[in-house]
DNA sequence: GCGACTCCTGTACCGGCGGTGCGGTTCCCT
DNA sequence: AGGGAACCGCACCGCCGGTACAGGAGTCGC
């Protein structure tokens, strides 16, 4: 790595810290700077605005986020062959995951984002999305793949259907973080996964 | 109601508005005074500052939120006798009154305040938590009416039953924002009334 | 060894924003 | 007529995002 892409990388890190726990517009660059060790100059040569620093934010975070849930969900594929025990056992350690996470879930960059709307151009509004639909894809072809062997108690749509995933878990980590209960969120994972075990049970 | 109360929710009504847009670092005063038609002075009148603004504004937020859940679900109680049914029908009366929404959901003054943290005094996050807890006892209660009656089909504890409900609400306002699909949220709510169908249907 | 490029530092400056302070002024209520 | 509520006007402060530009240290290929 050069030394440059190390600076740029250690910015990213302090900021995102730095926005999940006070928003983006409550986060200064000032205050960036003073934790990386440059001067605004030096933020200033990585990032064209603040603007560039959210969307640079958000990729590294997506990209981290896909990593994990291919982690999980890929290692339950291997653990179990029937899709949904496999799918179920993915919510498991998704859950157990959240659950070891110290101070509870930071928060996700998306959601943030989200409420922050209007305040960004389109491209932000655009990668956001773009997370969005990679996480109904992702979750919608396990649910074709469990369809495929088990048949739903109710006929639901399997692209809604997948979307509660990413419903449960950022209303889990809303409601996690409002309550100040970090257990919330694993919790209301479990919950999800009983419903989802109940759906696909054989009569 | 006096003239100074009328300023002050007209301010509150701007203000609700450029907050969920806009986020509430995103919003400035001179922006609020601008649309409101009134001085800085005036404002600072009515609000010592911007976290008392944040304050009345939540207060003014919950207050709404909770009549709106009241009337759905003591409606839906006046219409049908079983809890089951009387809370199956006010998810279906939820999900409507999201659906018709013409621009979408315009976004949780709670999750708002939950991705600024840090920002805001210990009072804005307690009122935050209550604003929670309400919703849970809310929600509660009816799971306890329906568990007297109906046995679900798998164990579940009442309070993470009653999470889901704001869970849900939460998380499908977060991703309806991100998809941009408005429809999403109302989706929601009906795939979570499905679920609940399912674990208190009879075997 | 030289130039070019990367990766910054330092300094100066701008306008917007949150916020303070304080001296009016208008209008209604008693 | 007096007083408080509900403002207006204005001056001022420090922080923050952002711009502009000059310069310097280290690295690389040639």
């Amino acid at each position: 790595m050069r030394k440059g892409e190390e600076t740029r990388v250690r910015i990213l890190e302090v900021a995102e810290a730095a926005v999940l726990a006070k928003g983006f517009g409550g986060t200064s660059i000032d205050e960036l700077i003073a934790e990386t060790g440059i001067t605004k100059s030096g933020f200033f040569y990585h990032f064209r605005d603040k603007n560039e620093l959210a969307k640079a934010l958000l990729y590294r975070y997506i990209e981290a986020d896909e990593k994990i849930y291919d982690d999980i969900f890929g290692r339950a594929r291997e653990l179990v062959d029937d899709p949904l025990q496999s799918f179920l056992l993915g919510l498991k350690l998704l859950s157990e995951l959240l659950a070891d996470l110290p101070n509870g879930h930071p928060g996700c960059l998306v959601a943030t984002m989200c409420y922050y709307e209007r305040a960004f151009d389109r491209e932000i509004q655009a990668i956001n999305r773009e997370a969005a639909l990679m996480w109904r894809r992702r979750f919608r072809g396990m649910f074709e793949e469990i369809t495929a062997v088990h048949t739903p108690r109710e006929p639901l749509d399997v692209d809604q259907l997948a979307d509660m995933v990413s419903t449960v878990v950022e209303g889990g980590i809303v409601i996690s973080k409002a309550l100040k209960e970090p257990r919330a969120l694993a919790d209301q994972v479990l919950v999800f996964r009983t419903l989802v075990k109940l759906l696909f049970h054989p009569m």
